[in-house]
DNA sequence: GCAATCACTTAGCAAAGGGTCC
DNA sequence: GGACCCTTTGCTAAGTGATTGC
């Protein structure tokens, strides 16, 4: 969790107080009433979807206004003066989506900028071409367009392949070129819909489905009450759910049992039902040797077995892995639709080890151009809908029977639409930095505001939706903290004024945390818990909307959320700053970017169990350094006696085997180097996982230009995939990038 | 005005992949 | 070439926030 309070300025005495408790009180009768009412309307099947005509003339209209030149023309002529508005003598960098043009930079005005809308309209127009709804052909990624890259960029980057010049091309060979025939298309140089539709064309081939049930061999028997019992298919499917996950410790807690019992006993025949009356009479020891036997056979698979597994994963990908969007293939992200099993909530989850069923073609629902050539069903099947929705990015849906939410197939986050969102999301971050200090103040004054309201508001900033009671994990945010969450200490450990937060987060991951605040904000949290119990709501007059509405004044586009971006990217280009010394090496500058990574991962708490091998991945790293050291004073000791013999025989030999002793000993000493940041590095990453943080929250263009600045080449920071990601970012920025 | 719904992002875990070492 | 171990990828749950509809 990433709090906004950090600041320790003067303390002011906490205003007037409201007294309030009766209306918190009908806040929670009203959540009970609420909550019933909800479950009953989620128990009605819903058959909203089906007005798909409305939505296909509205289509229509909107596609003539597309086709119409003249929005597009006007949009045009609005950023040229934009564009010029925001060169303030300074060159923006990053792809003229650069910080949005302020109105002045004076502190008054910086809640005046532009909405995200304007944001949009900063871009250079789409291709001519694109604004062609039937794709003539998949373009070959060819972008004459695309301006040069500086001939320094390149080096070292593999990813670049794809996006190299001719030049490069030519000096690497003819093999690769024929590999990756393909230049990567740089959508961030394109022109963004300005109309909330996320594309003209969609075409693609549907979900796959889970595989049919494969009933057990019959010499895998299931027992009740110490004698075998043949099941019938559809409970003996559910049945071998349970058996997979024998060994894990849900199989042991009782909500898991029940829920799990109860679903499997709905997928019984009357006489399986009369029978089976007890879990702990169930023996499915059997089955679970069976499949633990299986998986083990499949690790001993001959290679071309594995092969041909493999070629048959990659000609399912080929198929529906991929669709075609505005022209481009993209890859998808989950074509597979989620096969049936036990529903493994997390944390104390009140549903979990319920049946997720099966998902049926008639389940699902297709979304695609009207003009495409639409997914076909499984033969003898249909779909639920098909619908051609181009305000929303979604490929495929189905409602997903624990919680009645909806599932989606989307694409990959190195496909354009979830690209631009992205980058659009560290644009509003950054736009928050500029005003973060009057907002800060502004919240600051409210700690003094007579309305409980206000007062409330101005501590909490970040989210934290209302949630069902009963129907998921406990587990809070801020505007959903309640009073036994939080201990206030006047004093505590030399310090004055200390809350300390020990509550459930997200994923029921803990967060605990003793915070030092101003003493204006301790009066005001001692307000807050005045005359209510431990299970009440600490912002009793917050919610999440309310919240965000008051941000929405503050700063167009500013959300809760957006601290936390902002938070996380300031925090890790502050530290790269601190931490990176210029005389370091490439393994040394690394470590300190993971550190800088690091501190990002403690302030978002993004917490892991540590590794069930670490003890003994840490004690191999020892041995691999304890034997390095042991090389190197024996390469020492060689190079002592070498130097000894060199000055004896005073000829070229022995000077040559002085020299290329010093060589050695330099290496094994970068080696050990090299190790021995390994083994900090890791140790401090225990129970720390870096990689939320970089995936969501950190803008990649600081993590780039820190690279470009120190030469450390890209890939040491992003792997393959991180590197499709942040492709946009790669490309477009410089050393000198401040976020 | 507010609960419900929908769309989309963020999250940690576990299996798979693949490199290294013997 | 097989065991081992770290990294990557896939999976899907659990959030946030905007929109819808009563």
């Amino acid at each position: 969790m990433s709090g906004d309070h950090t600041h320790n300025d003067s303390q002011i005495e906490s205003g007037s107080r409201v007294n309030d408790s009766h209306k918190h009180k009908d806040k929670h009768k009203d959540k009970e009433h609420r909550h019933k009412d909800h479950k009953k309307d989620k128990e009605r099947e819903k058959s909203k979807y089906s007005n798909s005509e409305h939505k296909d003339s509205s289509e229509k209209k909107h596609r003539v206004k597309q086709k119409d030149g003249l929005d597009r023309h006007k949009d045009k002529e609005k950023r040229k003066e934009e564009k010029i508005r925001s060169f303030d003598g300074k060159p923006k960098k990053e792809n003229g989506f650069a910080s949005p043009p302020r109105v002045k930079s004076e502190p008054d005005n910086d809640g005046f900028y532009l909405s995200p809308k304007h944001e949009k309209s900063l871009k250079r127009e789409r291709d001519e071409d694109d604004s062609e709804f039937k794709p003539k052909k998949i373009k070959v990624e060819n972008d004459k367009k695309a301006k040069k890259r500086k001939p320094d960029d390149d080096e070292d980057i593999k990813p670049k392949k794809k996006t190299k010049d001719k030049k490069n091309a030519a000096a690497d060979g003819k093999k690769k070129a024929k590999k990756e025939p393909e230049e990567k298309w740089k959508w961030w140089e394109e022109e963004r819909y300005t109309d909330g539709s996320k594309w003209r064309f969609l075409e693609h081939k549907g979900p796959v489905f889970a595989p049919p049930y494969d009933p057990l061999p019959s010499n895998v028997k299931f027992y009740y009450d110490g004698k075998s019992f043949k099941l019938g298919e559809k409970a003996e499917e559910v049945a071998t759910f349970f058996a997979k996950m024998l060994e894990h410790e849900y199989t042991t807690k009782d909500i898991f049992r029940k829920n799990f019992f109860k679903d499997w006993r709905k997928e019984m025949t009357s006489e399986e039902k009369g029978k089976i009356t007890d879990l702990t009479k169930c023996d499915f020891s059997e089955m679970s040797e069976y499949f633990k036997a299986q998986s083990e056979a499949r690790k001993q698979m001959s290679k071309e077995e594995k092969l041909k597994i493999k070629e048959e994963n990659e000609r399912l990908l080929q198929e529906y892995g991929f669709c075609v969007m505005d022209n481009h293939k993209e890859r998808i992200a989950n074509f597979r639709i989620e096969p049936p099993g036990l529903f493994r909530g997390r944390g104390d989850h009140p549903k979990m080890g319920m049946l997720k069923r099966r998902i049926r073609p008639e389940d699902i629902i297709i979304n695609c151009s009207k003009d495409s050539v639409h997914p076909k069903p499984p033969p003898g099947t249909k779909w639920k809908e098909v619908r051609h929705d181009n305000k929303v990015t979604w490929l495929v849906s189905w409602t997903e029977n624990i919680q009645g939410s909806i599932k989606y197939i989307m694409l990959n986050p190195s496909s354009r639409i979830k690209g631009e969102k992205d980058w659009q999301k560290y644009e509003t971050a950054r736009r928050l930095k500029k005003c973060v200090d009057r907002i800060r103040a502004q919240y600051r004054e409210d700690w003094k505001s007579k309305e409980m309201r206000i007062r409330q508001r101005s501590l909490a900033l970040r989210a934290g939706n209302e949630k069902e009671e009963g129907e998921t994990a406990d587990t809070v945010g801020c505007c959903s903290l309640r009073v036994e969450h939080i201990s206030l200490y006047p004093e505590k450990d030399g310090q004055e004024y200390v809350v300390e937060f020990d509550f459930l987060g997200k994923d029921s991951i803990r967060y605990y945390n003793k915070v030092p605040v101003e003493k204006r904000v301790f009066k005001n949290l001692q307000l807050f818990m005045e005359n209510k119990q431990p299970e009440d709501d600490l912002f009793d007059r917050l919610n999440t909307s309310i919240l965000n509405k008051h941000l929405q004044e503050l700063m167009d586009g500013l959300t809760a959320k957006v601290f936390r971006t902002y938070n996380a990217s300031i925090t890790l280009q502050q530290q790269l700053k601190e931490l990176t010394s210029p005389e370091e090496n490439i393994p040394a500058k690394i470590l300190s970017y993971n550190r800088a990574n690091r501190a990002v991962a403690i302030l978002c708490n993004h917490q892991r169990a540590p590794p069930k091998t670490f003890e003994k991945s840490m004690q191999n790293l020892q041995g691999k350094i304890d034997a390095k050291k042991d090389q190197l004073s024996d390469a020492k000791r060689e190079l002592k006696s070498a130097k000894a013999d060199a000055k004896v025989r005073r000829d070229e030999k022995s000077k040559k085997a002085v020299e290329s002793k010093k060589k050695a000993v330099q290496r094994i000493e970068e080696q050990l180097m090299k190790l021995e940041v390994q083994a900090t590095d890791r140790e401090e990453n225990k129970q720390i996982a870096l990689g939320t943080s970089k995936l969501n929250y950190l803008d990649p263009r600081i993590s780039v230009a820190w690279c470009k600045k120190w030469g450390i080449p890209v890939e040491k920071i992003y792997n393959k995939t991180q590197r499709e990601k942040f492709a946009w970012a790669i490309d477009m920025a410089e050393e000198d990038y401040e976020f």
